[in-house]
DNA sequence: GCATGGCTTGGAGCGACGTTCCAGTATGGA
DNA sequence: TCCATACTGGAACGTCGCTCCAAGCCATGC
């Protein structure tokens, strides 16, 4: 029996395996033994099926313990912490508000990292449906730690689209979409020492900026960057919203 | 004759004109009165024809002076202020580097506020293509003020990221593509109103955050938001960078 | 003046895509 | 047993990016 849900998982299957332009009908024809009409039949549109796909891996994203290790078997990882077990996403408790956005925001960097076709997908259905379910659920996930931020009620929209933002644009251009070259540390070394030699060799007059930090270019950590962002944006939030008065 | 030059000009007449989806090589050949041959001598690519409209449309929104009234002819500001001239971009000195950042951001808000297929174009060639033509040209504007700022070299790359991924994040999400019903102030009022009750109506276990903003939603303006926005990360950069010790 | 050879053009056509249409099958209730 | 409804998969349509190629153009050398 086909279902919307067997079909949306071929389509994660598909896009991760072969990428971005792999997804065609006639591929999940094919791998499920069906005819277009049978697909059409559970799925409206090939948007709405991308839609679906990318709302499957960030929703997983977003509720997935944070644990850093057990990538396998997350119940495993649950009885290490029996304790604090019966609210929605089992660890990540009793941390600071600001340790809960980071944890969130590097998940959704991982999920990324993870299905490269994503970064894609983020940026143009922000773009195409701007409060389409995945902005929902990521607004949602990262609003809830912000309103115990101590910000004021007033600014919660705000401050929640500032580090949305600086997310989502963070993880669209740091997806290695050059997948074969960056998946292995040896090439990604290599791709920074290209990028980093080639803006050394820009025109002095119209880059000097890029000449300045091609150096800062070959050393960097794309996750590490991707942190200290995040944590800029927090003391930019925190500055802004508690002046230094300490209760 | 057929330049590439007229082409590009063309292709961005067409997105302008009709939106994301009427840029086609049938539809470049009929305005052009050719055939796709023609086309193809110029230029190697679909893709390649989309960096190019894109680079231009942002060169030019980088490199035009900020003026926020003079549009038609930029010399007759350069003559408001006659000193310090002599730079690449007239105006816009004379101003703290934190002025220049907002008025680059600005800048390319406005140019995807005006040439809304410019939103989706950015977001896919950074992901695709993260130091493209593009990316570069935004990284160099953003950083040379950034570079002023008193921050320390070493982290002029990681603070530039941080501004650009804002600022790209912002505009992929603000960019209405719904054009018609945007356009217009009452047709915009009615989308906010419409996207804020959906808010409201949300499942009270899953969405909290998201309908405890619904109000702010209504009420939000997308220019005013994405320069507090700017302003939130700029507090970051200063506080983590300057200590209080005033000179 | 004329032939030559390299740019440049535009029309025909190829393969692949998303999508629609529809004849057919299965299944569960009357 | 019959039938309505849910579902299937193959054929086909229109459009897309792109390639191929015969013809045109035009400056140069003889």
């Amino acid at each position: 029996m086909l279902t919307r849900e067997r079909i949306v998982e071929t389509a994660v299957e598909l896009l991760d395996s072969s990428g971005d332009g792999a997804l065609t009908v006639r591929a999940l024809t094919t791998r499920l033994g069906t005819g277009p009409g049978a697909i059409y039949w559970h799925i409206g549109n090939m948007d709405e099926l991308l839609v679906a796909a990318a709302d499957a891996v960030i929703t997983a994203a977003l509720t997935t313990p944070r644990d850093e290790a057990a990538t396998t078997e997350p119940n495993e990882a649950a009885t290490t912490h029996p304790d604090r077990a019966a609210t929605t996403q089992p660890d990540r408790a009793a941390a600071t508000p600001q340790d809960e956005i980071r944890a969130i925001a590097l998940g959704l960097f991982d999920a990324v990292a993870e299905h490269p076709w994503l970064a894609a997908q983020l940026a143009l259905q922000i773009t195409r449906n701007p409060w389409g379910p995945v902005t929902l659920r990521i607004f949602e996930s990262i609003g809830r730690p912000v309103s115990t931020l101590g910000v004021p009620e007033a600014d919660w929209f705000t401050t929640t689209s500032t580090l949305v933002h600086y997310l989502l644009g963070a993880t669209a251009q740091t997806s290695q979409s050059d997948e074969t070259a960056t998946r292995t540390e040896a090439g990604r070394a290599e791709f920074l020492a290209t990028a980093s030699k080639a803006w050394r060799d820009l025109d002095p007059d119209e880059y000097p900026f890029m000449r300045a930090i091609a150096d800062q270019m070959r050393e960097h950590d794309d996750r590490e960057q991707f942190l200290t962002g995040i944590n800029l944006v927090l003391t930019g939030i925190t500055t802004l919203h508690q002046p230094p008065i300490d209760p």
